[in-house]
DNA sequence: TCACTTTACTTTGTATCGCAAAGTTAGTGC
DNA sequence: GCACTAACTTTGCGATACAAAGTAAAGTGA
């Protein structure tokens, strides 16, 4: 059996997965464009970011070009730490995939 | 970007999660061995159970040879719903291994 | 027979957490 | 100054995981 338990809570959310999935897949997102891909509310998309961020998983850029824009990234630590999240994924999926005879 | 919102709610949950991936690599499991493999509280084990049952994804057997004994097992519609469940697994998995250029 | 154990379950209480809605702060453009 | 927008913060509700303790029913041992 897998240890589920190593299943980062953090990132074993569907919420913060999405997050996480997206932020994988690009380098940088302001937060209008994560908002609107997720379709969360603000109060709901900054927690879940400044939960990652306080995990030292996310980091945060503001900028002030026209109006304020607060950039979002994977940090390293991040990405490791969802890089190791989705080789349980992984595993979990093949071995269920080819189910062991008993 | 996946449907996250497919993700069952009711599998997406580390300890459920952990008994499907259990109840679908074997037949049939008596209630001991769920708690002693997953080392959840009695308590636990069976509220869990109990909502899987709820939804339809696991059958309850109860037989008493001895002692009683009550088995658990996937049901059909259980066992539709894990693999739906994993084929998002995967797609996130496989997306994130090869992220897309942006 | 009676105490004890085991199985499986229920009850209770706590702590956490997701989420929406509404309010807040601060900058921009007119 | 006023409307508008970005990005928060606050508040409150409802759901839920989980442990711990209690319960019921059946078997076992003396």
């Amino acid at each position: 059996m897998f240890d589920f338990d190593k299943l980062d809570k953090l990132i074993h959310e569907k919420s913060r997965l999405a997050i996480m999935t997206l932020l994988a897949a690009r380098s940088e997102w302001r937060f209008q464009d994560l908002k609107s891909e997720t379709g969360m509310s603000d109060g709901n998309l900054v927690t879940h970011l400044r939960t990652l961020f306080k995990a030292g998983y996310v980091s945060i850029t503001k900028e002030m070009e026209k109006r304020p824009q607060t950039k979002y990234a994977l940090t390293e630590s991040g990405r490791t730490a969802f890089e190791n999240y989705l080789e349980i994924l992984e595993q979990i999926v093949n071995s269920s995939k080819k189910p062991e005879t008993d």
